[in-house]
DNA sequence: GTAGGGTTAG
């Protein structure tokens, strides 16, 4: 055979599998390929490769390997094309070892294998391994590739390391829309949602052209300081930009505004979607969930297995048992459990028996709860013991609260909110030494717990107060104000509730520092700023304390003002006296 | 030929 002849039939099977490759057509790559040993066509490399992405493409690793193994010499494309085929796959694991076969064997990795490889790292969570990876890609000239250096910083922003993140995207010779999303969605990532946000405006201003991921990222940075005003704005931009993949837009647009606390525009947007993931539907009853409407969760589930498009997933089952428990339909929420998420094959995990065990507590059945906890398939952790310790101060059980506390303190030692939860207990029961037994075990073992922080949204800023605050530029008229607040609903009846005071000092000194609590000043802010007919909204990143809710709840009946307050689980909506909590958080 | 970033829950 000539050499010609060869060129000629190369080409004619180059351009078959490409075909094949692009309609994802197995079956023509094995025709192309049986024909190839039928006319013993030796095994090309290229065409070795060609196969080898066509396989890995229909999920058919067995294929893939046997063309693989049966090469007669493996090159770079052929070994990063098994190694990408694992990664995209999600057998990242596959693809290390892949990897390092590929270095024993000496062939030296390139641009396309480093992108790849990393991203199997950071997705295995192999960060050390990635770390490796790295020194060996300073050797090589790769490393200001924007490919490499995106997955790269992705790499340290996954793990923690949003600084060396940086210093990768810094040192870049240049930038594109992956590169600024990637760093993006890394601050997004870690909670420094104000950090994404701030970085996607810089940027903004520079010119990129961003894309749907770069706004999913920013709409969820968004959603965490819940900034409306800005969350609008972006909601513009993707309409103006006319963005693909609206769906997973209109998602993160769905999330955005129910974690702004306006429901109506989130439901406006899920009822025009063309069409929905099992994400917007979760999406939409985590809104109803998180507001406390359990009537409409109920509804919204059932609607979504009536039209029998979209199943269920663990995530719906979580949001559906945990919207029952913040809606007050313990019931409900139980029935669910046995008749539907244990049934319908969706594997549960601790979280979804967390919940269960919250529906138990909040329905007052704390024997029972216990004797679930004893039960279930999974090891019981601190949220669980937490869960019903809260329901046992709640409904005065010292018997398994005693129980449920020891189990805590031994599982997450460390939390000073704990300490203090059992110790409200005994205290609530006159049990003082026991009390203070717990109060002396948390002054040698607890840490500082995170410093409380509210924010509200006023003239397009946010406004954020820290516990004791001396920082925002009108301190004093906003600490005058909690005092004048405090003075007058203390006339219609309210008592500071002293025993959220952590600090061993005297009573008067105990109201001082609830005075300096952070969503006081944010209320007393609100007041002063925002126009009567409006509602406050206010955010919190830990848990309303009670002393907290009691005077807001006070501060909405006296002033008639409507407040939303979001603290780290839940809206607490406050009209006239009442919360949407029920009191129970 | 082979490559990088994404949305819900906890």
């Amino acid at each position: 055979m000539s050499v010609q002849c060869v060129d000629i039939k190369f080409k004619e099977y180059d351009a078959e599998l490409n075909a094949c490759v692009n309609q994802k057509s197995l079956r023509g790559g094995q025709r192309v390929q049986a024909h190839m040993i039928k006319t013993r066509y030796l095994p090309h490399t290229y065409l070795g490769g060609r196969l080898i992405v066509l396989y890995m493409k229909c999920g058919c690793f067995d294929g893939a390997r046997m063309v693989f193994d049966e090469m007669p010499e493996r090159n770079v494309v052929a070994w990063t094309a098994m190694i990408s085929g694992f990664t995209k796959s999600g057998y990242y694991i596959q693809a290390l070892h892949l990897f390092l076969q590929m270095l024993r064997s000496g062939t030296n990795p390139n641009e396309f294998t480093y992108a790849t490889v990393l991203t199997s790292c950071t997705n295995a969570f192999e960060f050390e391994c990635g770390r490796e990876i790295h020194s060996l890609i300073v050797k090589s000239p790769f490393e200001s590739h924007i490919y490499v250096g995106s997955s790269l910083l992705d790499l340290y922003a996954k793990s923690g390391k949003i600084h060396e993140a940086l210093v990768v995207f810094e040192g870049l010779p240049e930038r594109d829309v992956v590169s600024c999303t990637a760093i993006i969605s890394g601050y997004a990532q870690l909670g420094l949602d104000k950090e994404a946000v701030d970085l996607f405006c810089k940027l903004l201003r520079e010119g990129i052209g961003f894309n749907y991921v770069t706004y999913a990222c920013v709409l969820t940075a968004l959603s965490g300081l819940a900034a409306f005003e800005q969350g609008r704005q972006v909601h513009g931009h993707v309409l103006r930009s006319q963005q693909s993949f609206y769906v997973v837009l209109q998602n993160s647009l769905i999330d955005m505004y129910s974690k702004c606390g306006h429901l109506v525009y989130a439901r406006r947007i899920f009822d025009k979607m063309p069409e929905r993931t099992v994400i917007s539907w979760n999406a939409m009853l985590g809104g109803y969930s998180k507001h406390g409407i359990g009537e409409a969760i109920v509804d919204l589930y059932n609607k979504m297995r009536e039209e029998n498009k979209i199943n269920a997933d663990s995530t719906t089952l979580l949001t559906v048992l945990s919207g029952c428990s913040h809606g007050g339909m313990e019931h409900i929420g139980l029935k669910f459990f046995d008749e539907v998420a244990l049934k319908c094959g969706v594997d549960l995990g601790i979280e979804h028996y967390g919940c269960v065990v919250d529906l138990l507590g909040r329905a007052g059945q704390l024997e029972r709860a216990l004797q679930f906890i004893k039960k279930m398939p999974f090891e019981p952790n601190a949220a669980i013991w937490g869960s019903l310790l809260g329901a046992c101060r709640a409904h005065q059980n010292f018997r398994v609260g005693k129980i449920a506390g020891g189990h805590l303190l031994e599982t997450e030692p460390e939390n000073a909110g704990n300490y203090v939860m059992l110790c409200n207990l005994y205290a609530s029961d006159g049990r003082w030494d026991e009390a203070r037994k717990v109060r002396q075990l948390m002054k040698e073992k607890a840490v500082m717990k995170e410093p409380g922080k509210s924010w509200i949204e006023f003239g397009q800023t946010l406004h954020t107060f820290y516990a004791g605050d001396r920082s925002h530029p009108s301190k004093e008229e906003v600490l005058s104000k909690v005092r004048e607040l405090s003075d007058r609903i203390k006339a219609a009846g309210y008592t500071p509730d002293l025993s959220s005071v952590l600090h061993d000092v005297d009573n008067e000194q105990k109201e001082k520092v609830l005075l300096g609590h952070s969503e006081k000043l944010a209320l007393a802010f609100g007041m002063m700023n925002i126009s009567e007919a409006k509602p406050i909204r206010i955010m919190k990143n830990l848990r309303i304390c009670v002393d907290c809710h009691s005077f807001a709840k006070f501060v909405s009946q006296v002033y008639s003002r409507e407040l939303l307050i979001r603290d780290k689980s839940r809206f607490h909506h406050i009209v006239n006296g009442m919360c949407s909590c029920r009191d129970y958080w």
